[in-house]
DNA sequence: CGATTGACGTACG
DNA sequence: TCGTACGCCAATC
């Protein structure tokens, strides 16, 4: 099984990888960064297949632009999403990401500007 | 092959 | 400020 069936979905998981530890992003910024800002369903779907890519995409560092745990409920289990940021430093309430606004990591800002 | 769904986001009232 | 409608595009029913 070819990982690369589809150009979009990898430009999505090299994007996801380059978050660094103890920071996240949403669907819609990266879709943005990727040229495709109302396709931000489209990287919660590459998300979806992520499971099967390699290497490993870190999907627990993104979650939608409330910083809600969206896709909290696909992993498994799904609290290990939360357990996850929780370990990197990022607290995380009512399944709702806590100071988001300073965690936030925006692959537009952060990789075009130095 | 047509209709529905989905780890989202923006627009409109 | 909050709730509803619509667009995106692929996968599934």
């Amino acid at each position: 099984m070819e990982n690369g069936g589809s150009v979009f979905f990898d430009m999505v998981y090299d994007v996801v990888r380059l978050i660094p530890p103890g920071r996240v992003t949403s669907y819609g910024a990266i879709a943005r960064y990727l040229g495709t800002a109302r396709s931000a369903r489209m990287v919660g779907w590459a998300m979806n297949a992520s499971h099967s890519v390699q290497p490993p995409v870190p999907a627990h560092r993104v979650v939608n632009r409330i910083g809600l745990l969206s896709g909290k409920a696909h992993f498994h289990p799904p609290e290990h999403m939360q357990i996850m940021l929780e370990s990197e430093g990022i607290s995380v309430r009512n399944d709702q990401i806590v100071n988001f606004d300073a965690v936030f990591w925006d692959p537009q800002k952060e990789l075009s500007l130095d």
